[in-house]
RNA sequence: GGGUGAUUAGCUCAGGGGUAGAGCGCUUCCCUCACACGGAAGAAGUCGCAGGUUCGAAUCCUGCAUCACCCACCA
């Protein structure tokens, strides 16, 4: 054996052995064992992995591996996701560097690009995978957009629409003014903000405000019923000066006003804040949109027209103090505002139809499996989490303005802009009305609604073998930020379409933090690239980095210290091995005679093996790995080792032979312990034990699959 | 406004009713025939605070503090 182990040079030849083998295929294995499946979170074909995807990585493909080896038929099936509306902000900002605007390229171009640029990124993606160890069943790779995946997305929300679940819901929704699409509620990002907060002359009353520039949309002003100050008032009408001439508004009274903030006034405008629009609603009041898609002021604004939001809110400000129309300024005002989770710029409640999924009943099914325990979530407190968000679920708007995504099967005519056939080809003929052809609705679905499919539609739902041998799928594991986005949405459609649900198990693992707790972004430039530290230190030592120090629920915190510390790890097991396989001598031919000490080795491997396989079982990856990591190098190499100099270098020929026979023995099934983990110097190991222990009839024998 | 988690050695974290654990760092010695990416020895913590349960609490319970995060239509 070499005096080190070259990582780069054993890594991809390993890999190549592997994939070779066609083990990762659950069909090439001998295994007889039920199956154990995982579906690989698919990572976005949009960029190089990090650091979170090598930790996602790790843990499935630790899973993965001590299964099969356990003899379990097992299928975990990759992926790669085409991320709509993520990729495209990517995409955009990229063009936008070559000073292109995607708002000026062509829908069927633009597509094109799309496509080019993460079928590039897939490309490497795969590349990396394979270089992080993951054994995955490249066979059955899927791509989100392949088109069986599409046309069963589209099926899906067909049969939901038919079934009532899908309407096209009239109601505010999250504008992003840069983007220029709406996004979900979970989409939003919520920061805290100290605004100036005016109290503004209305006839008679003060009101508090803090968007003054909407006030032209004001349809009402309304007081809490049980405000004893303002009783008679209530369904008269007042009349009060304002910007552009007098106005006149209802006064009407609602639950939904705290009668203790500001002056127990407030304005309504339903075109542009949520809790005015449904406060219109209940009171039946016109809907005036005074700003447009763009943020800036439109036609019923008068001199205002054309200000964006923030340049209104100041000018109106300015002229209402001038004309005494403001009593008095707030100005440590702290209240939320509703921005976008990508771009960060405040978003505009709008009014516009889009398509809406009702999710109560889904979410009905989707908390029985939980609470009944059909599903197990690691850690179990995130359940509390996953619950609580399911009863005050909200109907769900799937429709994003990008145009990379699956497209929505919708059609519309000229003559009525709202009145829609759903289905995957246009309607037969003209609208029998304005004689004109269809057109199909232009928007696409959120892509977390086909990515809430995955389970099933990756296997290929629902008459493929695939489906039938491995749905529902045993673990999920992915990343506890997406609980809501995917996990959630995975277990309502999957209940909702295959009527079972999509996998037993959910993992939430950690994000990956720096030294400093930060979380790792581009823009703090704290990213590990662990491509860039496995080049350095060996794709083994980052995956012990990120399993131990990671369990459920918690974020891991990795540091290039702590990666060193699991590189002199990987080199402790390498010399170790090579001083049991060099000094091996297998021409003695004595029958070993065990010591009691032999014997205790034996029973105390025994007995790690026991716990180390118990964690794993119940997912405790960090305390496996620790385990072992602390037999092998406090134990094994420390003491057994030591302890068998003086016995191999004796005389005693029975007692040799035990010794040595016990060192292999006791390496053998550390390295079985050890390649979940770190499976590339394990198997480079177990490629050069001595030739009579590895494969007794000769045949080539992969640790990857030795039984564990 | 609700909710969750964290608080253990200088740092990062495990553990968990019965005389405090690991890695990194630090100190001393050792390039001993697997390994200096190493070995041996060692210093280091009243386990956030205050109560309670218990023969016994860092570990269970209650309250508090600080930090972090999540959820929520605060005009």
């Amino acid at each position: 054996m070499e005096t080190r182990f070259d990582h780069k040079q054993v890594e991809p030849k390993i890999y190549q052995s592997w994939e070779k083998s066609g083990f990762f295929n659950p069909d090439k294995l001998p295994a007889k064992g039920k199956p154990f499946t995982i579906i690989m979170p698919p990572p976005n074909a949009n960029g190089s992995l990090h650091i979170g995807h090598a930790l996602f990585v790790t843990l499935e493909d630790i899973m993965i591996r001590f299964w099969r080896m356990r003899g379990r038929k097992t299928l975990w099936l990759p992926g790669a996701d085409h991320a709509g509306f993520e990729t495209q902000v990517v995409f955009d900002k990229k063009i936008e560097k070559e000073g292109r605007n995607r708002f000026k390229i062509p829908r069927e171009k633009l597509w094109q690009e799309l496509w080019r640029f993460t079928q590039e990124n897939k490309k490497i993606m795969e590349g990396q995978l394979r270089s992080l160890g993951a054994s995955c069943d490249w066979s059955r790779e899927k791509f989100t957009l392949d088109p069986d995946i599409i046309e069963k997305t589209q099926e899906t929300f067909i049969k939901m629409y038919e079934a009532g679940l899908v309407y096209r819901g009239r109601r505010l929704v999250n504008w992003c003014v840069k983007h220029q699409t709406a996004l979900s509620d979970l989409e939003v990002s919520y920061i805290e903000r100290k605004d100036p907060l005016y109290y503004i002359k209305y006839g008679p009353f003060t009101l508090a405000t803090v968007r003054p520039e909407t006030k032209f949309g004001d349809t009402a002003v309304a007081v809490h019923p049980g405000d004893k100050r303002y009783q008679k008032y209530i369904g008269k009408e007042i009349e009060a000066e304002d910007l552009l001439g007098p106005i006149k508004l209802k006064v009407i009274a609602d639950e939904a006003v705290d009668p203790h903030f500001g002056t127990g006034v407030v304005k309504v405008t339903p075109a542009h804040d949520p809790t005015d629009f449904e406060i219109g609603l209940r009171h039946k009041l016109e809907v005036r949109q005074v700003i447009d898609k763009f943020g800036r002021l439109n036609e019923k604004t008068g001199r205002y027209r054309g200000l964006k939001v923030a340049e209104a809110r100041e000018k109106v400000a300015s002229d209402l103090k001038e004309r005494g129309l403001i009593k008095k300024i707030d100005e440590k005002y702290v209240h939320s505002i509703a921005t976008c989770y990508k771009c960060g710029s405040v978003l505009e409640p709008l009014l516009l139809p889009q398509w809406f999924i009702k999710m109560e009943g889904l979410a009905r099914e989707a908390i029985k499996v939980a609470e009944s325990g059909k599903i197990k979530f690691y850690p179990e407190r995130l359940k509390k989490v996953y619950l609580h968000w399911l009863k005050n679920i909200r109907d769900w708007n799937i429709s994003r303005q990008i145009i990379w995504g699956i497209r929505i099967p919708a059609w519309h005519c000229e003559c009525e802009p709202e009145n829609w056939r759903v289905g995957t080809k246009a309607p037969r003929g003209k609208c029998p009305r304005c004689r004109s052809s269809w057109t199909e609705d232009p928007d696409v679905f959120d892509t977390w609604f086909s990515s809430g499919q995955w389970p099933f539609l990756s296997l290929g739902y629902p008459k493929s073998r695939d489906y039938k041998t491995f749905y529902p799928t045993d673990v999920m594991e992915t990343g506890w930020d997406i609980l809501f986005f995917w996990v959630a949405r995975m277990i309502m459609l999957g209940l909702y379409r295959t009527g079972k649900i999509p996998f037993k198990v959910v993992y939430l693992h950690g994000l990956v933090r720096d030294k400093d707790r930060q979380k790792m972004s581009k823009s703090k430039g704290n990213v590990i690239d662990p491509l860039g530290v496995a080049d350095i230190y060996g794709t083994d030592a980052v995956r012990m980095a990120l399993t131990i120090g990671s369990l459920p629920g918690n974020d891991p915190i990795i540091s290039e210290d702590k990666i060193r510390g699991y590189r002199n790890f990987t080199t402790k097991i390498w010399n170790a091995s090579r001083f049991v396989v060099t000094g091996y001598d297998a021409k003695l031919k004595v029958r070993p005679r065990y010591s009691p000490n032999d014997r205790r080795h034996q029973k105390q491997l025994a007995e790690i093996k026991k716990r180390v396989t118990k964690d794993i079982e119940n997912f405790r990856f960090h305390h496996a790995a620790e385990t072992i990591y602390h037999y092998f190098w406090h134990t094994f190499a420390d003491k057994i080792i030591e302890e068998s100099k003086s016995r191999l270098g004796g005389e005693n020929e029975a007692d040799k032979a035990a010794a040595q026979e016990t060192l292999l023995k006791l390496l053998k099934e550390s390295l079985k312990m050890l390649h979940p983990f770190m499976p590339f110097v394990t198997e480079e190991i177990w490629q050069r034990l001595p030739r009579s222990a590895k494969a007794p009839r000769g045949k080539p024998s992969l640790l990857m699959v030795e039984k564990w």
